[in-house]
DNA sequence: TGGGGATTCCC
DNA sequence: GGAATCCCC
């Protein structure tokens, strides 16, 4: 039998469940499948640069795929709506008799499988999912009363148990039967997106480019404990926009940090394994969450009594923040960051997303979907799950009253200001010193040629509002 | 995966 | 005046 592989967000042919299966269990060829489905995308806020992005790795995978005899056809709607239609017709134009797939978790994804996989079965045809994209399958980890968890430490210690038992890399498969299609040919544009800003030099395409990155990782995995703290250094992993894409799977990215001892995995007890262990970990909980309580991803909060809070909506701060003119250095730098290059350090995420939610008291929705937007790397889950973190509107949430102070975070984690005066170069004169301190930015910003607004806000009074605000919705911690 | 303010203690 | 500590938010 032919087999079908239709490739979603899982743009690698090294440790590719979907793949493997159909390559090991197919007698008559592979044929690989993706679907640009533009007008869905942009419903779903998908930035530029990562649309941008993923073409580039399709165009990369094909010629992967084209190495193992299977040819990638590439298909077009505008939303999911039209995709049920779509598979069905590409299934019976190459001859294929079964379909495999790798999971994806949001609403309208998940109801699209639905209909496509009714659909093919109505035909006959069989369907295989597997779970691929995360290392725990969401819903596996349950309380002791069967529900799910809701805070992120004991969610881990189940984790761990769990998280080494499927280590297996997946191989790439073997040169399948020659099968009498073409290769599609790649768009390098797509009407309705613009790709003039992309940065190619900052994230180059395809999985060659992700070995360089996992070997040089983990290198430094020993000090990325401290190091992924410190945003004027590259002390993450910069595997973000890969690991959102798939074009690297998640079991790759936990495989640089646990050690095989006597063939069987342990998870590591050394800081900065255990760090980069523990982001992958709230990869899986934030999934795990949106899939137990849809209404993260729908616009709601998880914590239903903040939706009482009044945000502020206001355009013109909002459009400060955005365009990283809100005076706090730290903050205009972060935001920057983002404009700039489509990705933003995850200290500065934190760091930007408290300011706009806390100290501008702006709704988080908003934020969330800016970051969107912009982001080569946004991921629903992890995204919305960042954004209810620092809300505190989320599960297992920052406290409210845990308000970063952004002079304080500068002075912690860009003592120097290298991170801030690489992206607000207009501040390359001001002393480090003034970079962290409210009033000496004041008076150094006063001289208007230097062009750097003052604080939007002052940081005292915004607290206190935000403060305020929490302990009238009586939100008690 | 804090910060602010008050107090105390020390220099 | 500044570091350490504690409490509250």
């Amino acid at each position: 039998m032919r087999s079908l592989v239709w490739f979603r967000r899982d743009l690698r042919v090294t440790d590719n469940s979907a793949l493997a299966h159909a390559a090991e269990r197919s007698t008559d060829g592979v044929v690989g499948l993706f679907i640009l489905t533009p007008g869905q995308w942009r419903l779903h806020d998908d930035a530029d640069a990562k649309v941008h992005f993923w073409l580039q790795n399709l165009q990369s995978l094909s010629q992967s795929l084209a190495a193992l005899n299977i040819p990638l056809r590439v298909v077009s709607c505008d939303k999911f709506d039209q995709v049920p239609k779509l598979v069905c017709q590409s299934v019976s134009q190459f001859g294929c008799g079964d379909v495999y797939f790798n999971a994806e978790y949001e609403v309208n994804e998940r109801s699209r499988d639905a209909q496509v996989t009714d659909a093919l079965q109505s035909q006959s045809i069989q369907v295989h999912a597997s779970d691929d994209r995360v290392i725990v399958r969401p819903g596996k980890i349950k309380t002791k009363e069967d529900r799910p968890y809701q805070v992120f430490t004991p969610y881990r210690r189940v984790w761990d148990t769990l998280a080494c038992d499927d280590m297996t890399p997946l191989a790439i498969p073997p040169k399948q039967p020659k099968v009498d299609l073409k290769a599609s040919k790649i768009p390098t544009e797509l009407a309705g997106f613009d790709f003039s800003a992309a940065r190619p030099d900052l994230w180059p395409a395809g999985e060659a480019e992700v070995d360089k990155r996992l070997a040089k990782f983990k290198a430094k995995i020993g000090s990325y404990g401290t190091d992924r703290d410190i945003p004027s250094i590259s002390g993450t992993s910069q595997l973000s926009p890969y690991l959102a894409a798939g074009v690297v799977s998640p079991r790759q990215c936990l495989a640089v940090a646990i050690g095989r001892r006597n063939g069987s995995f342990t998870i590591p007890s050394a800081t900065g394994p255990a760090t980069w262990v523990s982001e992958l970990t709230w990869r899986d909980f934030y999934t795990d969450v949106m899939v137990n309580a849809p209404r993260v991803s729908m616009h709601q909060p998880f914590k239903r009594s903040t939706n009482k809070i009044r945000w502020r909506d206001d355009p013109d701060d909002f459009a400060a923040w955005c365009e990283g003119r809100t005076g706090y250095p730290i903050v205009d730098a972060g935001m920057r960051q983002l404009n700039q290059t489509g990705w933003m350090h995850n200290r500065l995420r934190m760091v930007t997303a408290m300011f706009l939610t806390k100290h501008l008291l702006i709704d988080w929705r908003w934020g969330e979907k800016y970051f969107m937007q912009k982001l080569i790397d946004g991921d629903l889950a992890a995204n919305n799950g960042g954004w209810q973190w620092s809300a505190s509107t989320g599960t297992d949430s920052v406290p409210y009253f845990r308000i970063f102070n952004p002079f304080s975070q500068s002075k912690r984690f860009d003592p120097d200001g290298k991170y801030i005066t690489r992206f607000c170069p207009e501040l390359g004169n001001v002393p480090a010193k003034a970079l962290h301190d409210s009033k000496k930015l004041a008076d150094s910003v006063g001289d208007p040629t230097m062009n750097y607004p003052q604080c939007i806000v002052d940081h005292k009074f915004a607290r206190q509002r935000a403060l305020d605000e929490f302990k009238r919705i009586g939100d008690a911690h």
